[in-house]
DNA sequence: AGCATTCTTGGGAGCGCTCTCAATCTGTAA
DNA sequence: TTACAGATTGAGAGCGCTCCCAAGAATGCT
């Protein structure tokens, strides 16, 4: 059985090829009559029209792409992925649009897939994670000109639209909260190197400690990179300096340090406190309760996934961007709660 | 500036629109120095065929789907699909195919989603992930003439194309496992009820437990649903029934148990012994390291856009199966280590 | 009734590509 | 020289749709 078309529709019904464009599309200008007997024949025949024509005929194709660049490859590992992946996908269904996923795991996959990207006629947009500054993904999409909405705050940010929260002013409240329970050498561990995430949260973890004139002191602050390995290592490295509180860059290197600190003898939050970042499920089921700063992670998707529609059918300039809030949830790895009961 | 197309190419050139065409798909019957200067042409001006186009000159479009069913809850928490999709977007990236990604989080989308997989031109093939019996896509599936590749055993496995390990023979080696340690009472922790995983996997239990001519014990096995909590819910629901040893059908749910146990004030192995099943990284990071049944996830996902490749081109007749080996990895969970060391 | 206006409909020209078929050109053998 | 096989090329007909335009039907107004 070969595939419907509108003209077999048309001829069915008795009408022209047009009419039936017109119900399919929701065209006011079909007498109800009409519309009646072409939505029932397209019903009966179980009719879709052809995606590919459509494409082709209209320049749109309803499918918008999400690039994940090889520099963010945690992917794989944080739960931070896949709930902002559902966020984007109840963005998708919700406007009737598709999504295609560009994983990037190395250099030959950004050569192949780029031209794939920009191609033209297969992606109405997209969407891409942040991340290193030094990506070259990033260049050779603002060359492309397909719109584009960034996860994250990219590098040059006014050559992108872009969704954020406010990480500068998120760690600023979970480092200042600390600094109000009373803790004295606040530590920090960091995101990858060369990511605004890192370096936003790097700074208003500094804004809190320089507010409050703590002295800056680098040995407390560890490089880690987004994965539980890289918190434990952090945590351990971090030890000598004898920390009594750790804001943590994300709650999966937070579980990292637990483990750390679990392995060191060391008890949260008596010895050192600690907040994260993320508020993934872990945090509320770990035996410490992990403090950490909410992210509204899957809104973080289906709002880019508003903004990009907005400017595909606008192409609004010059590029914009929405900052997202962030929530401080309070619960037992800061020691907030153990000091109430003291 | 208009898109290029081939026309302008051939302009561009002196040549005609089939040429320039033959030289973009690599077609043999085209002179060296011609296929040079069209090639120099494409490379300067940077001319990519247009996606639509071709897809409806040629029926093809170069796109699979990767189809999350509605009964496939666990995605936005176990770390087995992103590893998965990893898998996937390897095994696309190698054969130049993208890949769209549907993900059914409630009926209104499986009603929105189900014409957008099926309408002709938008997809050359799918992945579909198993998930319960009773869910109705995989009818709908059944119907439209899509090629089609099921990730995990489907219930009418003779219907469908699928790729799958061995979960009879892998639940089997882990609880002889067990047996073989010496325990006497092996509950186990199921994954979410109506799933083939979950039952090959009881039936595994079930058939190493009936070789030792051990009883088995109803109240021995505890439903989970592939969730940290329900592993957690399950493990406490056990405890009244004194198991000595839990053969869990997830890591995810694993992590869930032991946090349970330490809530309990229990000891792994000592208490009770555990074999998780997956191998996710957790797995090795956890204090207690988890014994646990290793599948080869990132390779079921390449097996299976191989497969669905094949499928598409060859249309073979009747469907395949290709069924991937699980590795037994013995850590400390287990107690194996334990009572070496004794 | 006569005319302007709106609604409804069909026809046609693409969108940019693939693919078949026929035309041309080259070289070789008779 | 003529004929013919094989390589190379171009022309043309779609693929199934959208969208513009114009024709015809229906309505409203004076």
């Amino acid at each position: 059985m070969a595939e419907l078309t509108l003209e077999d529709i048309a001829k069915q019904v008795g009408v022209s090829r047009s009419t039936v464009s017109r119900v399919v599309n929701g065209s006011p200008n079909v007498s109800p009559e009409v519309r009646l007997q072409v939505e029932e024949a397209i019903r009966v025949t179980g009719f879709h029209p052809n995606a590919a024509a459509r494409s082709l005929a209209s320049q749109r194709t309803r499918v918008i792409g999400l690039v994940l660049p090889r520099s963010v490859s945690s992917f794989f590992t944080d739960p931070f992925f896949p709930q902002l992946t559902q966020g984007i996908a109840v963005g998708c269904n919700a406007n009737d649009l598709s999504l295609s996923l560009f994983l990037v795991t190395n250099k030959e996959d950004e050569d192949k897939i780029m031209p794939r990207i920009s191609r033209s006629g297969m992606l109405d947009g997209i969407l891409v994670q942040s991340g290193r500054a030094d990506d070259p993904l990033m260049d050779r999409l603002t060359n492309s000109r397909i719109p584009c909405v960034v996860l994250g705050r990219p590098f040059n940010h006014d050559c992108f639209n872009y969704i954020d929260v406010d990480n500068v002013k998120a760690a600023y409240t979970a480092t200042k909260h600390l600094i109000d329970l009373g803790y004295k050498r606040i530590a920090t561990i960091t995101g990858s190197h060369g990511s605004t995430v890192t370096l936003d949260r790097i700074e208003g973890y500094v804004n809190a400690l320089t507010e409050a004139e703590y002295i800056i002191n680098p040995s407390l602050i560890a490089k880690g990179e987004f994965s539980e390995t890289s918190g434990y290592e952090a945590m351990k490295s971090l030890l000598p300096h004898k920390p009594d509180a750790v804001f943590i860059a994300s709650d999966l290197m937070a579980s990292g340090a637990i483990r750390a600190l679990q392995d060191s003898g060391l008890h949260v939050p008596e010895d050192i406190a600690l907040v994260g970042f993320d508020d993934i499920p872990l945090a509320a089921l770990t035996k410490i309760q992990l403090t950490t700063v909410r992210q509204p992670i899957p809104q973080i998707g289906t709002k880019a996934v508003e903004l990009l529609i907005d400017l595909i059918e606008n192409n609004t300039q010059p590029p914009r961007n929405f900052i997202l809030d962030t929530e401080l949830i309070v619960r037992d790895s800061c020691g907030a709660n153990l000091h109430q009961k003291v």
